[in-house]
DNA sequence: GTGAAAGCGCTAACAA
DNA sequence: TTGTTAGCGCTTTCAC
């Protein structure tokens, strides 16, 4: 492998020179063009290791999210991946599956590797861990909030958003409304805050079922609940996850959507419009939280000392038939 | 940042006695336990730029794909990271949206990373280009097929996956089926020649239609195609973008499946099994596919000389409701 | 504007 | 088994 000092000889100058050319160093137009014609002619690459060791910094962004294969970290990730390569970084990602010695693991080899900051969608046990160890580069939590003040962060008005999707089922006539949420994250938490306070204010019971956030454990939660005798007559799912399983099982069961069982959840994925007559979601802006973080991180790095920051930003509802008026019963 | 330098001063030793413990390496127990000690006090991790630097390996694999929200590389790329983690390597994810510029750029990333070797989707354009500029590095094609013989790679049996489909369609009745083609990717035109073949062998018509590989290209197209004299009765949509597409257009014409239109395709998406009866489909082994490569990586690491080998996977027909058998048509 | 030389933090070769 | 030391490839003083 060729190095700086091949590209040297071969143009006839110091490898400062060359390093200068290479980094956009004061150089005159006659010895640059030299130096262009020698790495042209080398087929030479810089090597990224050494030049971060000897600059101290890495450019390297480091991104901590549950599962890759969740839509809507999918979705986030790719914007910052976007947002740092085009600012001549580049991304380490992790997934932790929600498990906090893999977290743990992760954390470390974000120091190892030096990372000039990170983007981290922690658990609800590492989120409290953040305020025992603090990190040692600036870290912007997304999607689930962390200690209050100790990091910036960028989530959604969780609270907010679960009420506009009770308010409106309220409207359609619903009365049994029933909530399923993630159990890992304190995302469900807050979503589920937001759905009890509008049902409580209401005077309405606000029953809720709190499950691992994958597909299975939400098709299984709501098979058990539509048998049970406290059957609720609409249902939130508080994730993608979730509302997939929710969907399995009202198919499953044969049920149609809103008559047997309204349906309305957390995150507009592609297949959402798709199902009976459409599911009603909250919409998440995952580009702009991706985006969103990577500038609450430049701005972190840029002046270090500043308050930490929270940006929350707000779902859009998407009605769709999932949702729609609820029939007085035929029958009884 | 604390050093090497000050884990040996702390625990009274050399900077070569801690490297080994860090790396393994022989030492006495009661020096390690002190080292051992040592880092934790200190709270010492390791500067991995200066460790690849100094020890020539990179212990990186590079991953560049087209798009990591398509969830066909969003479940090989989980895989990947999962095979490199467990084998103490990195990852490093590039997108490179089907653009020819973007994988020269990422091309170059990853000689300046000086990776260990790299997994790679290339377009149409750049498998042909592979041929002309070797790389410095193992390289494993996946889902694309590249310059016949020059690299590993690991690719689905298209071309039976697509007969499979027609084959299928064909036994329940449908004579116009028409097919809807990825044009960026050699993967549309093996899929395409599965579906040709059988049709031809069977003396039918095959009408194809090659488009960019998004769910608003399919839906444009079949739009057009359903509106047209030669509208078929069955169209196979060759990956999920399309099938996606072919879906909203079904929805928005309000057509029933499969008595308006059957409809097949590629990819075992999450939604596929809830939309309409069910799509049928052919379902990919993503996760084999990632570690498949990732071990054809490491054996090509271990033996640098021995010949190019592709391992073709079989896809698993799924077969579900929107290829329920024609029925003939009441009037006419 | 240019070059010589130091040194980033680590591993590995060699010596003891 | 342990320590001393060279040097990975680069950027960055510091002189000129």
């Amino acid at each position: 492998m060729t190095r700086i000092k091949d590209v040297a000889r071969e143009a006839g100058v110091s490898v400062a020179t060359v390093s200068r050319v290479l980094t956009g160093g004061p150089v005159s137009t006659g010895l640059r063009a030299k130096v262009e014609t020698a790495i042209r002619a080398t087929g030479y690459r810089p090597n990224l290791s050494a030049r971060r060791l000897r600059s101290q910094h890495s450019r390297t962004i480091g991104l901590i999210v549950s599962d890759i294969r969740n839509p809507f970290f999918t979705a986030v990730s790719r914007a910052v991946e976007d947002a740092a390569y085009d600012a001549g970084m580049r991304v380490i990602l992790c997934n932790t599956d929600e498990n906090p010695e893999k977290e743990a693991l992760y954390l470390r080899l974000m120091q190892e590797e030096r990372v000039t900051g990170l983007i981290f969608a922690p658990t609800r046990k590492s989120a409290e861990a953040l305020s025992q160890s603090p990190l040692d580069f600036p870290t912007v939590l997304i999607d689930r909030a962390g200690p209050p003040g100790l990091h910036d962060a960028v989530v959604l008005d969780n609270a907010a958003a679960a009420g506009t999707l009770v308010s409106h089922l309220l409207e359609q006539g619903y009365r049994r409304i029933g909530g399923l949420f993630g159990n890992t994250s304190t995302t469900g938490v807050e979503r589920h805050a937001g759905f009890a306070a509008i049902l409580s204010a209401r005077g309405l019971a606000a029953p809720a079922q709190f499950v691992a956030p994958t597909a299975d454990a939400g098709e299984a939660e709501l098979l058990r609940w539509l048998a049970a005798p406290d059957r609720p007559d609409a249902v939130i799912a508080s994730n993608g996850q979730l509302l997939l399983g929710a969907a399995r099982a009202v198919r499953r069961l044969g049920l149609s959507m809103p008559h047997d069982l309204a349906v309305a959840g957390f995150d507009n994925e592609t297949w959402t419009g798709l199902v009976g007559p459409g599911l009603t979601v909250i919409e998440q802006p995952v580009h702009e939280i991706g985006t969103t973080a990577m500038q609450l991180l430049f701005d972190r790095l840029s002046r270090p000392g500043g308050p930490a920051r929270k940006m929350v930003l707000s779902g859009r509802p998407i009605l769709r038939g999932s949702t729609g008026p609820r029939l007085r019963a035929v029958a009884n």
